[in-house]
DNA sequence: CGTAAATATATAGAAGATCGATATAATCTA
DNA sequence: TAGATTATATCGATCTTCTATATATTTACG
């Protein structure tokens, strides 16, 4: 059997991680976009702290997971859009992947518990 | 749709305490006997540390969700026995459908991402 | 019979991540 | 023009896991 890519400590980082890039798969968004879209495609059960966000944002741009570019809109207002990378597309599918064996094995334990 | 009983920070918790509470739903057993099936049962997949395990292990006890009594197994050999209450198998089941609710939620999003 | 490996429980401190709060500021709406 | 919303960012509190350590019994093997 494969080896997950992560560990059950690293479980809420992967899900945020998985949440932000699916969200940049279609097109590419800036960070209040991208909050506001996990929220109301989850109907309320996700829901990103912006301290949490933007420092995972930050993060995977170093990485080159994704990369911002900042756009002016407006005589002041700028918005940083965030487009995932080729690389960034490979990390996430991989993510996936870990994800579904996660769910597997998790249910072999609560086959036990289901009545 | 129904509210996630976690959240997204509190999933390596409650995964720790469903693999932990599978294990007791069939007979009970001890600390070490637990880390050892949850480990051989995920063939090396999920491995709980003792540091992680025991604390666990007190606080399910504390809350009422399992119950440990200490066995005399050889003339100084001692051992903490536990086995899940009804408030447990209650609060198990209860983890087992937030999971789901969860998985289900999170293939909403990474529906985007698989190819 | 003695030593090493495995069995068994437990805790303290380090490390890491999320969360809530806060700061700052532009834009829209009534 | 005042308040709500949009928008990015960071700091410190908090919580949990992880690593390491302490302690001790029992089994296996040479």
């Amino acid at each position: 059997m494969k080896k997950l890519e992560f560990g059950i400590q690293a479980l809420p980082k992967y899900c945020n991680e998985v949440l932000i890039l699916s969200c940049l798969f279609k097109a590419k968004k800036h960070g209040y976009q991208i909050a506001l879209e996990i929220e109301e495609k989850s109907e309320g059960l996700f829901k990103l702290n912006y301290g949490t966000l933007y420092p995972i944002l930050h993060k995977l741009e170093k990485e080159g997971m994704i990369k911002g570019v900042w756009k002016h809109e407006g005589p002041k207002r700028k918005r940083k859009y965030y487009s995932i990378t080729s690389q960034g597309k490979k990390y996430a599918l991989q993510q996936v992947e870990s994800w579904d064996q996660f769910y597997a094995s998790l249910s072999v334990f609560t086959g036990d518990i289901r009545p």
